[in-house]
This record gives structure tokens, C-alpha cells and sequence, in this order.
DNA sequence: ATATCGATTATCT
DNA sequence: GATAATCGATATG
């Protein structure tokens, strides 16, 4: 699934307001038995959507401040999913950049709308309480995943291990178009991470 | 009841 | 390179 929604286009439509960002990074999470995975504890509260039906959005909070979306994948029971690394902006960009409260001055501003799973949620207007268990799939959705409009050329698949995580490290699950300017981690991803990494 | 830590980012030195 | 922000899930007393 993570090597499928590479190149496709998450759209947020609210009233007249129509967001699109080509998919760039993702990370997959393989359900229970993968250790940094928030299902390796089994069904509660918080990630019972991973457990049910496949193609519904999985919202959750990060250190307090920043949300990070999923959609769940498999079929119902199996807790795998998909979390949305970054994205290329393709429509809305100034309503993007209202969103995450910054002033665009220039393209080269461009990856701080949405390199990054926190950016790219608040540049969506993602929230638990607005989209987790909406169904993706859905004809009446706010939010979905679409084929790209334009002809898109996709460069190849890049895989590098997780980010961010301190469990199953090393484990080969993140995905990213190669050569992308829109990846996340682009200057400081060697230092405090790596070194916790090196550790485990 | 309290402490710790996280699938992150912005900001300061 | 280091740390604050900030809240909820989980561990510890």
C-alpha cells in the first residue's frame, strides 16, 4: 500500500476551499507485531480504527502538539496502516500557508507547508477530532486520496528505515519518490536521531 | 497520584 | 546542537 499511494494526491474539500498535495514520503506500520507500530498494544481507544475496515484515517497526536495521519490498510482486524510523511503541494497553497500560520516568501518556502507529518496535517487542517474513523473512500468524504490530474512521471522508489521511532529500528519501511525536494528530514536528520539510533 | 516519554517542529545558541 | 511546547498513553509508587 505505502509503494501504491506514492505519486497520488490527498484533496481536502471543505465548502469552496479544494487543498491538493502530490504524496512524496510515507512510512508503513505492519499492526501488532511491529514493536513502533501504536497497535503492538492491541485495540484501545485511541487506535481502534486501525483495527476495522481498510481506507479510513487514523488521526492521533503526537508530543502534544502536532497531529500525524494514517490510513488504515488490511482487512478488518489486521492493524496495518500507512502514515503520510510529506507531500508537493499542488492547489491551495496560500490557504496551506494560512493554515500553518507562515508567510510564503518565495518557492523555496514551499516545504514548510507540508514536509513533514505534523506540517502536513496542520497544513490540511487535520485533526482527530475532525477526521479520525472518516472514511476515505467515501463519495461524501472532506478528505480523499485521488489519481494525479496531470500526467505524472514518477522518478522511482527510494526505501530507508523509519524515522523518528525508537522501537524496530533499522526496519526498511519508509518509502519516498527518489529525488523528491518535498521529503522530510532534509538538514538535521543525522544528529539527535541518528544518535539515539547508533544507541539501539 | 505522579513521572516519563513519544510515528514532531520551531527556535535559540 | 539543544531544548521548549504540550497532552495523552503508559509505567511506577
Amino acid at each position: 500500500m505505502a509503494r501504491e499511494l506514492l505519486g497520488k494526491v490527498l484533496v481536502r474539500q471543505a465548502g469552496r476551499m479544494r487543498l491538493a498535495a502530490r504524496i512524496v514520503e510515507v512510512e508503513a506500520y505492519l499492526g501488532e507485531k511491529d514493536p513502533a507500530a501504536h497497535a503492538s498494544v492491541g485495540k484501545t481507544a485511541r487506535n481502534a480504527v486501525l483495527f476495522g475496515l481498510p481506507g479510513f484515517a487514523y488521526v492521533y497526536l503526537v508530543y502534544g502538539t502536532y497531529y500525524c495521519f494514517n490510513v488504515s490498510c488490511e482487512r478488518e482486524g489486521k492493524a496495518g496502516c500507512v502514515l503520510f510523511r510529506a507531500l508537493e503541494p499542488l492547489a491551495g497553497i496560500d490557504e496551506m500557508a494560512q493554515s500553518r500560520g507562515i508567510l510564503l516568501s518565495g518557492p523555496r518556502d514551499l516545504p514548510k507547508l507540508t514536509s513533514g507529518p505534523g506540517r502536513l496535517a496542520q497544513a490540511f487542517g487535520i485533526t482527530r477530532g475532525r477526521d479520525n474513523g472518516c472514511d476515505l473512500t467515501s463519495p461524501h468524504a472532506s478528505l480523499w486520496i485521488g489519481r494525479s490530474e496531470k500526467a505524472f512521471r514518477a522518478t522511482g522508489i527510494q526505501v530507508t528505515p523509519r524515522i523518528g521511532i525508537t522501537k524496530a529500528v533499522g526496519w526498511p519501511l519508509r518509502y519516498i519518490l527518489s529525488g523528491n525536494a518535498f521529503v522530510s528530514g532534509g538538514s538535521r536528520q543525522s544528529s539527535p536521531r541518528g544518535l539515539r539510533a547508533a544507541k539501539n
